[in-house]
DNA sequence: TCGTCTTTGCGACTTTAGCG
DNA sequence: CGCTAAAGTCGCAAAGACGA
């Protein structure tokens, strides 16, 4: 079949086999149960129908793509192109329109191919580029615009987002995706209507998205007799993955069938200016198309868009011309100074591109940064943050709690996860509620920037979506999965050295360092925070990972940590603060994340966990939840247990505790003011009330300034954001 | 309610080191 | 040697915690 092809056509000889392995079925049996037909014979009318057993192509394809990578989470591939052209087969062969969600993960992974590899694989599935950026089919091969399009069925479409799980590249979207559909998120359409209320509603919060959209689009739409489409092609050629801005020959645009031919849009794409007036209503746009239609996986939607852009647009504004279409523009005390570069996302400029990285990164990205010292769950938008944070000696600033409020986005997602991650044994392994099946759903972090031209495919493959129990990551370490038994993987891609000191710790690092000293030294001293988790510690490879300690100086520091937290839950005994001693409860038993999961797997199987109690406060919880998801007690830090688990634990170790001393600690008979949600104590009623208010019900307090749509969770943040708008007579911009 | 302190976020800028 | 990316330092603003 090669040696056919090869001689028919000298080119592309892979595709080719792949595409005529398609088109003509060679021994693609059906996979579904009963079904003896052993190969595919596309329809006459229907392609992706089976002429033989009436069954579709995802289910006949599907016995030549892999599946067991659902079950190894650790495990991602490296994206190639015969690999991308079989998971394409499943949304575009046959098909005249793609799934928002499939192409949200396809643009993933084309974004890893080659432009012509990209191509090709479009064109050999009968699909032109243009189509696929529009998502749909505009004309058929004869020319006619189509009115009613195939598109694959739901149950081909959850088949299909499950081979996106094979790569690092779109594993976490979607488990993210996976975890909305389980939340049973609807994806909503905005209304077309004009005059609307929401239209006038939206239009007048944001402002530079309506007019910029509202403006380009007239100008777009006015400027030519084109259709619309094929000029709104124009703008949203920046939502390419790959580098389509000024880089894609003018060919490649066009239908390999030549209907639609060429486009005279390139002159505008490659100029710099427009480049720069483009991309920066682009942004507008790609949030007025990313937010519309796809709820699912908003922060890597949203990240998608701009995250395989930034450099690429930075170099097409930086390089040509040296930002000429950026400074060019703005004249005055308003103009760049030189060799400042431009975020699109934000549109921000800044001092040079690596302060851009690390603004896209924190900002945009919303890639996080651990605390280096072990037990604290604290995470931070910056190295900086978090090498000063981890600095700082003070251990209460590492106790495993939530502090940080400021990542209410990242917990939120991570909230998401993980709660879900906590009904996961209930609901995952068989079929959720969308019928996904996503057994190892333990990911969610930000997806890491693929720059092809820093990564290499290798690191690709192992960078984001392989850590199922580290949701974030630093920077762009390449990281392995913590739960990953081989030995082999501490660090297969030995990393250039750190260019400076080595306090800026990796990830990666560190778990190399643990594992190596989890070998060493399983059999030693137990550290402070872990007395009373000895046995659960021994026998098990990740529990005795959460048991090691560090030596020299962090040692004694955690000693000291230790020590002072012992000392300090006392003094919470003495201060009979309840809220104080499930955080200790929550040190002791889970004093990281990790052992928050295996606390929460623990207590999945333990007695302990099975008290009544804790039903009815679950019970509460839940009734919460479907008040505010988003509950600052249901979120979590760094991908440990959320909350919710760090209270299971510490309910499920209150007994412990009782065996360690601890167990005259009532707090309901102290402290009768206590939050029949969380179990937090407090003084007084107004405090439970306050504390109700701003935990539960996440009141926020808005700011009385006509304009400023700022909203504080507490008076106090919004008085004194107003008092700072008044002293300093500036302009807040409406968040 | 308010003042103060602590901590974090983040941009500007510098330093270090790899690489061609 | 220049370019570049990574990592560091510095300073300011803002938010949360806490106590008066």
């Amino acid at each position: 079949l090669a040696a056919y092809l090869e001689s028919k056509n000298n080119t592309n000889v892979t595709i080719i086999i792949l595409f005529t392995c398609v088109s003509f079925s060679f021994a693609i049996c059906c996979t579904l149960v009963n079904c003896n037909c052993d190969s595919f014979k596309p329809g006459k009318l229907k392609r992706r129908q089976c002429e033989n057993c009436k069954h579709g192509w995802v289910a006949h394809a599907l016995s030549k793509l892999k599946v067991h990578h659902m079950y190894q989470s650790s495990q991602v591939e490296i994206v190639h192109s015969n690999v991308v052209f079989d998971i394409c087969s499943l949304m575009l062969y046959g098909t005249q329109a793609i799934p928002i969600r499939l192409k949200i993960l396809l643009d993933r992974l084309f974004s890893v191919l080659k432009q012509e590899e990209v191509i090709q694989i479009l064109n050999a599935l009968d699909w032109t580029l243009q189509d696929y950026i529009r998502g749909y089919v505009l004309q058929d091969v004869a020319g006619k615009v189509l009115d009613r399009w195939a598109i694959m069925t739901f149950e081909e479409e959850i088949a299909t987002l499950q081979q996106f799980l094979r790569f690092g590249e779109t594993k976490s979207i979607v488990e993210l995706m996976a975890l909305q559909d389980k939340e049973g998120q609807a994806v909503l359409v905005p209304s077309t209507r004009t005059n609307s209320d929401i239209r006038t509603f939206i239009e007048r919060n944001t402002p530079r998205t309506a007019a910029n959209l509202s403006a380009s689009k007239t100008d777009k739409l006015s400027g030519n007799s084109m259709h619309h489409f094929e000029n709104f092609i124009n703008s949203m050629a920046f939502m390419l993955p790959f580098q389509l801005l000024g880089s894609v020959p003018a060919p490649f645009l066009g239908s390999h069938t030549g209907q639609q031919g060429q486009r005279d849009n390139h002159p505008s794409l490659s100029h710099p200016s427009e480049s720069t007036l483009l991309s920066s209503g682009d942004f507008s746009t790609s949030d007025n198309y990313s937010d519309g239609p796809s709820t699912p996986c908003t922060p890597s939607i949203s990240s998608d868009v701009t995250q395989m852009s930034p450099e690429s647009k930075l170099r097409s504004l930086d390089r040509n011309g040296s930002g000429g279409g950026v400074s060019g523009g703005i004249a005055g005390g308003g103009s760049l100074k030189k060799g400042r570069v431009f975020c699109n996302a934000c549109e921000k400029t800044f001092y040079d591109k690596g302060t851009l990285k690390i603004h896209y990164n924190a900002v945009h990205l919303k890639i996080k940064h651990k605390c280096t010292i072990e037990g604290c769950n604290m995470v931070f938008s910056s190295l900086r943050s978090r090498n000063r944070h981890s600095a700082n000696p003070n251990p209460r600033l590492h106790m495993p709690m939530n502090r940080n409020n400021r990542d209410k986005d990242l917990r939120s997602n991570l909230s998401a996860d993980e709660s879900s991650e906590g009904e996961k044994s209930s609901s995952f392994p068989s079929m959720g509620q969308s019928g996904i099946l996503f057994p190892n759903l333990k990911t969610v972090q930000p997806v890491l920037p693929f720059y092809r031209s820093l990564v290499t495919p290798a690191e690709l493959a192992n960078t984001p979506g392989t850590l199922p129990s580290l949701p974030l990551l630093s920077s762009s370490v390449p990281v392995k999965p913590l739960t990953a038994p081989e030995p082999c993987t501490t660090d297969p891609i030995p990393k250039k050295k750190s260019r400076k000191s080595s306090m800026p710790i990796k990830i990666e690092k560190e778990m190399v360092e643990r594992d190596e000293q989890d070998k060493e030294s399983s059999s030693e001293d137990e550290a402070p925070l872990h007395g009373r988790d000895k046995d659960e510690c021994d026998g098990n490879k990740e529990e005795g990972r959460l048991c090691t300690r560090q030596a020299g100086e962090e040692k004694e520091a955690r000693a000291y940590q230790g020590k002072d937290m012992e000392r300090g839950m006392t003094e919470r005994e003495d201060k009979d603060d309840g809220s104080r001693v499930t955080e200790t409860g929550v040190i002791t038993c889970a004093s990281s994340p990790f052992e928050n999961r295996l606390m929460d797997n623990h207590c999945d199987d333990s007695s302990l966990c099975q008290d009544p109690e804790r039903e009815d406060r679950e019970h509460a919880l839940n009734k919460m939840s479907e008040l505010k998801w988003d509950d600052g007690e249901h979120r979590l830090t760094n991908g440990g247990g959320p909350q919710l688990i760090e209270r299971e634990a510490s309910d499920g170790c209150g007994d412990d505790y009782g065996d360690s001393g601890l167990s005259h600690l009532d707090p309901d008979a102290v402290l009768p003011h206590h939050c029949e949600i969380c179990s937090k104590n407090f003084k007084n009623p107004y405090s439970v009330k306050m504390h109700y208010q701003n935990v539960h019900l996440k009141e926020m307090h808005m700011c009385t300034v006509d304009g400023c749509n700022a909203a504080f969770p507490s008076r106090r943040s919004r008085d004194r954001n107003l008092a700072v708008i008044t002293h300093n007579r500036g302009f807040r911009r409406p968040l």
